[in-house]
DNA sequence: AACATTATAATTGTATACAATCATACGCAA
DNA sequence: TTGCGTATGATTGTATACAATTATAATGTT
């Protein structure tokens, strides 16, 4: 019995335009107005006006008297993003070792599970539904916090990141890697030491950090 | 030779909204319809739903299959922001203190200065103008961070915190206690010393946090 | 009286229409 | 050729219209 929320075009539009601006579809600086994207995507001013107040608020795009300028997310701003993430996480997951209740360890744990399979399986697709499930994992460790606050701006950040990661390639030995962490992080949790689960989850964002600095040395 | 942005009816109803929502006009549970909003406030349908959809993804509202329901900010949710705060500034600080500019730091300590005239002057509607000047001194101190990331996210959260105070009395002593904090602030500022910045501005924070605790004390 | 079924009302999501503003281009004059 | 003024086009903000879905109310049947 899931809420099944209907995704409206609004909500595929937004993924569409945060896709194509990350990927560098929409370069920075361009400016994107509603008739022409409505004109490009065959859908009416009204989703692409709701998709782009969006990406405005992600500071994804920026308002200006007349139309939105692309302002997109830079590898300084990616960096910039985990290291918030090292000043955050490490409570946010000292409170999750208390605060974490049984059927959420058990959700972390079927999602790690589920991602590992994913990546074994290493379907033509898989690499979608890996990163789809490495948000779900996230989202549910924040919100085990118990802290509306922190989950609020950790899952916001996070999103963030992961469409930016999306737009790069990504390797299986890596996605293994960060499966791995989860694992990890889910074991420190079934101990309720907050200790172990702060030193897992910081593990886990220092390692993605420096998975996507070689990735950039690589592709630079 | 500002830009002026126009003032929308979509932001008037994005701010009234959220003032009756902090408030309690609208109580926790609520559910708001965009028709019955766009009668009451005599408005389309149009700029009431861009404010919904605004609120909620700041999470002060939450989309269901069926209208928005009310969702507000609490007590521990402020707490858990400062919590946030000061795990942040301390690195923003250390960060202004290197990468702010000239123009910066002239602004802050204009804003600071217009801030006092207001607070002593002390007419009826200083009290808006004085938590108008307190968002801009904040917007500068983390935009002088030269962060993009750091300065997105704290600006959100003071904003978020902004309303939230807003909606309670505010005593001049506490006012001037603010200010007194933010010259401290500038003057730390212009040693261009990371550790004097970063004790500044956590001190800051840490008395803000104790105000608004003795605040709810005191309602209680 | 209780339950099922149908009809009506409410609500959202999308499209379109309209008004106001601003930029650009074109024409005309010096 | 250049500069100014007007007109036209582009763009946003707002209002309204329409369709689809869902809840609620009403009605009929057992």
């Amino acid at each position: 019995m899931k809420e099944h929320r209907n995704i409206s075009i609004a909500d595929q539009i937004f993924e569409q335009l945060e896709k194509d601006i990350l990927s560098g579809k929409y370069q920075r600086g361009e400016v994107l107005s509603e008739l022409r994207l409505s004109k490009e995507m065959n859908v009416s001013r009204t989703p692409i006006r709701e998709a782009l107040l969006r990406l405005a608020q992600e500071n994804i795009l920026q308002e200006t008297g007349r139309g939105m300028v692309v302002i997109g997310i830079s590898h300084e701003d990616m960096l910039d993003m985990y290291d918030i993430r090292l000043h955050l996480e490490g409570e946010a997951a000292r409170r999750a070792a208390v605060n974490i209740t049984e059927e959420q360890l058990a959700q972390l744990q079927e999602l790690a599970d589920l991602q590992r399979f994913y990546i074994n399986k290493q379907g033509n697709s898989s690499s979608e539904q890996t990163k789809n499930l490495d948000s779900q994992f996230h989202e549910v460790l924040y919100s085990a916090s118990g802290s509306k606050s922190y989950a609020e701006v950790l899952i916001r950040l996070h999103k963030k990141m992961s469409k930016f990661r999306m737009a790069s390639v990504s390797k299986q030995s890596r996605a293994l890697q960060s499966n791995d962490e989860h694992l990890a992080i889910c074991r420190a949790l079934l101990t309720r030491d907050p200790d172990a689960v702060e030193e897992a989850v910081l593990t886990h964002v220092r390692n993605a950090m420096t998975r996507m600095e070689n990735l950039a040395v690589a592709d630079g």
